[in-house]
Parts: structure tokens; C-alpha cells; sequence
DNA sequence: CATGCTCTCAAACGATCGTTTGAATGGTAG
DNA sequence: CTACCATTCAAACGATCGTTTGAGAGCATG
């Protein structure tokens, strides 16, 4: 693989991701895409077959950085022996702050997992499925060795609402503006703290 | 306006509304809708202008509604001395599930609803601001009743959260599948529960 | 230099999109 | 009955969609 082709696939793939944040991925058209990243509207179908082929890509590049960090913060923590929730929930939940505040396009990628979430498709939520699927369950492990007096069903109802407030969260889709005055930066930093305090007083309850 | 018309009206909407849940706005066509509820293609444009049209007036029917009975039973709540913080948010989350209850495609709006959460389209974020914020608001003030402790900014970010997983949650876009042997009915009713416990040891923390 | 391979390019494909048009329909009021 | 108005209909509009094609550029290997 050139250097040349490598930066189209890589161009094609940030802008991709930032168009289908905004717009979604009916809404964004392989013309704007092309045009955004300066190549040839025949360069998507010929690096990613297609364009469905383009949005499997899109989702398992962040991804399976995030999971693979996630789980790393999981196991470093599990060498401790004084682990608590609030370190659970900030191995699962700082990574996506980590990736959200990347340098080119931090943000997008959260807010294009939020749209998936919405997305009914049955490929693309098997898709996502396998993936964040299996670091839930890694973390349920750890939340049930926590909280003995959850039963397993109740803990996975509680996470599944966590991983929905989290998403939603990150990706800064509420409807209270944040002050234009502190930076987006700022703002999942504050984010990240306050949804730790509240999952883990959710799943103390 | 005629029988015959509201009919069609109506039968336009609900489709539109199913079609947007499952496909998005941009990947719903007219021609589907038209399809769906058995009317002339023409009939959209004739009725709602366009198509931007036909998706303001899915939102405004539902959201007029359920804004109406959120302050209705806050409302309610008002004249009670001894109101609680659960009290507060089953106001708030109770009519979400009740209208996802309804009858012909209950759940199909909430999903809508999530669909709008990951929209970034100014003019439609905008309307459902106007909406839901207001209604966001008059709960603030009550919250802030209850919890003298928290400042107002700290609550905002809080039911930003709680606003955010209550509408992921509704829409059962978690990635934990409900179990097949309950129906949908009974999985949202749980929702509700374990949302207003979660939220009430999130708000309390 | 010749060969083979990867990649890019302009152009076009058929399909589908939202929208518009103008005629036909059907009930209602004068 | 006639005139009017709201509604429905088939048909077509231009625009845009994802995808395909075939030629050619660039570069490495023999």
C-alpha cells in the first residue's frame, strides 16, 4: 500500500466521519464525502467496495481503539485490590473522553456512535453489537463483583442506561446549550466527572 | 376539512412517523410513506407543503401532547405538600412511556425522538428546544426546590443526563437486547422504574 | 525498455429522490 | 342544475443518489 494511497483512504475516512456526525449516513452523499476530501468520487467504492463497506470502516477504526483501551484501563485496574466503582466507571467512561478530544475531528466519531444507536439497521447493530457488546460484559463482571447485592439482570438494565447517558453525554446532543464561555473541551471534562457521580450513586442504589 | 382528508392527513402521519423510526428522515422517501398509507404521492406536498413540513408536524403532534401532560402532572404534583423526588421524575418519564404505549405504533415516536436527539439540523434542533426546553425548565424549578444543596448549574447538567437516558432508554436502543420473553410493554414499564431510581440517586448524590 | 500492478480520473449508468403540474373527482352551497 | 372548492390522481420534472466503466498515470520489478 503507497503513501499515496494510504492518505486518500485515511482522508476519505475523517471526512466520512465528519459528515456522517452532521448529517448521518443517508444524509451524507459519497459526492460530499469525495469533495471534502479532495478525491475521486470512484476512490470510496474502489478502497471500501462500498459505500456501506466506507461506514463499517469508519465505526471499526474508533472502535476497536476504544475497546482495546478500555479493557486496558479494566485489566490495570484489576491488578489492584482496593478497586472502586468509581474507578470501574472512569476506566469505561475516560477512554471515550480521550478519543472525543483527539486532535483532528475528536468529536465527530461519538456523536456518528450516537446515530448508530438510533439506527435500526440489523447489520449495523449486529455489527455494534459485537464489538461494545463484549467490553459490557467484561465490565459486568467487575460491577457484579462490586455490588453483590445486584442481581445480574438489574445490573445490566443500569448499565444499559449508563451507556446510553454516556453516549449521549459525550456527544453533546442535549438540549441545555453549554455556555458558549468554557471550551468543548472543557465541557466532556465536566461531562466525564458528573456522569461518574451519577452512574455510580445509580448503581449504589 | 373533510372526513376523507383528516383521514388521509393521519394515516400520512403515522406511517411517517413508523418509516422515520426505522429509517431516519433522510432515509425514509415520500414514495415509502405515500406507499405505506396507501395515498397519491402528491398528497404529502398538498397536505405539508414538503417533507420538512411533514416531519415538523410528526413532532408537533406528539410533542404538544406529551408536553401538556408533563406539566399537567407536575402540576398535580404542585398542589401535594409532601411531594418527593421520584414523584418529580415519574411526572417527567410517565407520560414518555405512556404515549409509547399507545395503541397504533406507541413506540414509534420515542424512536423518532432519539432519531431527533442525534439530528444536528439547526432548524429542527431548534424546534425541539423551543418544546422541550421550556418543559425542561419548569422541572428545573421544582428540582431546585427539592434540592436546596445543588446549585442550578450543576442540576442543569444532571437532567441533561437524566433527559438523555431516559430517551435512549425509551426507545429500547440499548445494546442489550430485552429479554425475548418479555413483551415491549412490560420492558418499558421496568424502564421507567429502575430510570426513576436512577435518576433519583443520581440527583441525590 | 518492457511488464505488471496499484491507484486515480472523467464520464456515464440506471435508480430514486422531492417536487410540480394539470386534469379528474366528488361533495357542497347558491 | 350550476359553480365552486377541496382533494386525489397519473405523469413528468430536474436533481442527486450509489455504482460501474475503461482509459491512463505513476511506479516498481524483471
Amino acid at each position: 500500500m503507497s503513501q499515496a494511497s494510504f492518505s486518500t483512504r485515511e482522508r476519505i475516512l475523517g471526512v466520512a466521519e465528519a459528515l456522517f456526525a452532521r448529517h448521518g449516513f443517508a444524509g451524507a452523499s459519497l459526492r460530499q464525502v469525495t469533495a471534502g476530501a479532495k478525491v475521486n468520487l470512484a476512490a470510496v467504492n474502489y478502497h471500501f467496495g462500498s459505500k456501506e463497506g466506507l461506514i463499517e470502516e469508519v465505526f471499526r477504526r474508533r472502535l476497536d481503539e476504544l475497546n482495546r483501551e478500555r479493557l486496558a484501563a479494566l485489566a490495570a485496574l484489576a491488578a489492584r485490590s482496593d478497586i472502586t466503582l468509581e474507578a470501574v466507571l472512569d476506566a469505561f467512561i475516560r477512554p471515550a473522553l480521550q478519543q472525543s478530544l483527539q486532535a483532528h475531528g475528536g468529536g465527530a466519531f461519538v456523536r456518528v456512535l450516537a446515530r448508530a444507536y438510533a439506527e435500526h439497521d440489523e447489520r449495523l447493530r449486529r455489527f455494534l453489537s459485537e464489538n461494545y457488546g463484549h467490553v459490557l460484559r467484561e465490565f459486568a463482571i467487575v460491577f457484579l463483583r462490586l455490588l453483590p447485592n445486584l442481581d445480574k439482570d438489574e445490573l445490566y438494565w443500569r448499565l444499559d442506561i449508563i451507556a446510553g447517558a454516556v453516549t449521549y453525554a459525550m456527544a453533546d446532543f442535549g438540549i441545555i446549550k453549554r455556555r458558549s464561555a468554557i471550551s468543548e473541551d472543557a465541557h466532556r471534562r465536566q461531562a466525564v466527572t458528573h456522569l461518574i457521580a451519577f452512574a455510580a450513586a445509580g448503581l449504589r442504589a
